[in-house]
DNA sequence: CTACAACTTGGAGTTAACTCTAAGTCAAGA
DNA sequence: TCTTGACTTAGAGTTAACTCCAAGTTGTAG
């Protein structure tokens, strides 16, 4: 697979596949004789995974420590499950801020909507306006 | 309320809070006759507000649109409307990707569970390793 | 009144994660 | 073989969101 083919399946610029194998956030991609990329069913399940990853807001370093871990093998279990449950905690916290953000924009909006009709904004409670 | 007192009870750096009110993230604080920085509890609503959002990935561009609107009065009720939509439909995609990358970690941490008492680390589907 | 810590400003510096540029190499079609 | 477009690298540039710095001002404790 190109890295054309893969940037196309993922949505992302080759620019970006190249600095994540530059940077370790996925082992180093198969090459054809001449130098060019061609990436295995292995190197796109690895850019699919780091892709998931960074969506969640993991960062490139975890990333990268989580594969050069991988590359030492087994001995690494450990290790690669501790760099998984930080990353778990780090996204369970963030999902919990969103889900305040979110209570508080949907009540915005609702008094939005009155305010549209009405023509007045007020807010119940402790609020900024 | 001075801005130490705002940043101890947000947790954030008096850098941070200047740098809020100078992007026009939250409107101008009030201030002493000297200049100094006294936050009224309104002021206080708007650095919690911005703080809540910001913890969502809200951007400081689209907070401190939101302040400019707030500040032209009541004409501007639909289009402050419309970006607090727009800030809740990027959350919600957001939270949508946190989800999903939630349950793939529980999957692979699962998988390191019972590797690290068998030995041996197995995925049953398409995955990287 | 005098220290002196905490505040002020404008502007420069930092960080993470890309994103772009230049100069060169590879490969498929005419 | 030649052309042309996609690929390669090293390294520089960009962006958002802070974060720090220098130089000066304010206000409180002694």
């Amino acid at each position: 697979m190109t890295i054309k083919e893969v940037c196309e399946k993922f949505d992302i610029t080759p620019d970006t596949l190249r600095y994540y194998e530059r940077v370790g956030v996925i082992p180093e991609v198969h090459r054809t004789k001449g130098g060019i990329r061609d990436y295995t069913d292995e190197d796109v399940a690895w850019v699919e995974n780091a892709i998931c990853m960074r969506n969640a807001g993991v960062s490139v370093e975890m990333l990268a420590e989580y594969v050069r871990l991988f590359q030492l093998g087994d001995s690494t279990f450990q290790a690669r499950r501790d760099i998984l449950a930080e990353a778990r905690e780090e996204i369970q916290k963030q999902l919990d801020k969103y889900q305040v953000t979110m209570d508080r924009l949907n009540y915005k909006i609702s008094k939005y909507d009155v305010a549209l009709k009405t023509g007045v904004l007020s807010w119940d409670d402790c609020e900024e306006e």
